[in-house]
DNA sequence: ATTCCACCGGAATAGCGGGATA
DNA sequence: TATCCCGCTATTCCGGTGGAAT
């Protein structure tokens, strides 16, 4: 062990969650069928509308931008376009991401210009694209799915948690469309699979020697399936090693890393919500299962100008929909609950 | 079994902000 | 500069739901 260097990180892209590994482990299967959807665009035909699904964590996001990415080694004259439902959930917004990375012209101004006007434009570009719509279940109007669908320059990739909220509740016009196109069913990583994730990333971004196959053993356990959440904690310890100036990972380090990558991931979401929203959010974190009465009361005696009843309603499902919140109970017994963020309980 | 009522969420409407237009 | 336009948020209204009280 030559102790000398003080760093444990060496290439701290690798950590990110977003980074997109040369290889993906674990999911052939996936990789295989998803490309062979996209095929046809390599020999400028059309290609049929995908639908991958799985619990977050599962890999959508990496498997898909990894084959988009190969699709563009292979055919250069195709563009890929990205879009967050969750950032972008209305039409208007989701269809403005696609035309800012399709259209050559960027005169496209926010808010002046109508939806009809950026449907025309995007209708009008002859270039292929492969559009993604990441979080597709989080879309108020899912009509964007066929605005693409029904143009022959796009394969439309669709990603959602689960199946079933990419239809409901009205959805009929929708579930006939996507009921036909080709499905990727991704599930949990198992333990070993997400311990051979991690060594990857270690063996890529880290220092030799900081962490042992022990330690990517427990990380894995503590992750419960979710890569996303594992490569949360490695960073997370790999970090606080740094800090502390250790030359490597201990198991002390791991078990703080692992609330803390929890609770940093929940963070971020938390940091979205407007002074209103957070207000009440802080009053059912602080009074525990509370009723929607009380939620309201209590919200109202912290605020000047308090808001209506019906927008605090609001406020409850969009949280409840970040998984930032749980509602119990249908009715007159219905009670709010912060989503459980700092008791270790890998179980449940 | 029936009634009550806290709670849910859809639909229509108003006001705001800021970019475009005249 | 004043005015129009459009998406977005909040408000108003309201029918529906299902535990709880009777």
């Amino acid at each position: 062990m030559p102790a000398e260097s003080p760093f444990v990180i060496r290439d701290a892209r690798v950590l990110r969650t977003d980074f997109v590994p040369s290889e993906v482990v674990h999911r052939d299967g996936e990789v295989n069928h998803l490309s062979s959807v996209l095929d046809p665009v390599t020999r400028g035909e059309r290609a049929d509308t995908a639908v991958v699904t799985g619990p977050s964590g599962a890999g959508k996001t990496c498997l898909t931008r990894f084959v988009a990415s190969k699709l563009r080694e292979a055919t250069l004259d195709v563009e890929t376009v990205y879009v967050n439902c969750w950032r972008n959930y209305t039409r208007y917004r989701a269809l403005y991401r696609v035309l800012e990375h399709v259209g050559r012209t960027v005169d496209v101004h926010r808010q002046s210009t109508p939806t009809d006007e950026l449907l025309d434009r995007i209708r009008s570009v002859d270039q292929q694209a492969v559009v993604v719509l990441d979080e597709a279940d989080q879309l108020e109007d899912p009509g964007i799915v066929y605005d693409l669908h029904d143009l022959p320059q796009y394969a439309v990739v669709v990603v959602a948690n689960r199946e079933q909220d990419l239809y409901a509740p009205d959805g009929r016009r929708l579930r006939s469309r996507l009921q036909a196109s080709e499905h990727v069913r991704m599930d949990r990583y198992g333990t070993d699979q997400l311990v051979a994730i991690l060594q990857a990333r270690v063996d890529n971004g880290l220092e030799r020697d900081v962490v042992d196959r022990q330690q990517l053993h427990a990380i894995a356990d503590a992750a419960a399936g979710d890569a996303r959440l594992a490569i949360g904690i490695l960073r997370s310890a790999a970090r606080a090693a740094e800090r502390d100036d250790h030359d490597e990972i201990t198991d002390d380090v791991v078990g703080q890393a692992i609330p803390t990558a929890e609770t940093e991931i929940r963070q971020a979401d938390v940091e979205t919500l407007t002074p209103d929203q957070l207000v009440v959010f802080e009053v059912i974190r602080e009074r525990g299962p509370v009723s929607p009465g009380d939620v309201y009361d209590a919200y109202c005696e912290r605020i000047d100008d308090p808001k209506t009843e019906r927008t605090v309603r609001s406020y409850l499902s969009k949280m409840q929909q970040y998984d930032l919140l749980v509602a119990n109970g249908t009715s007159r017994d219905r009670v709010y609950e912060v989503v459980d963020d700092d008791l270790p309980s890998p179980g449940v």
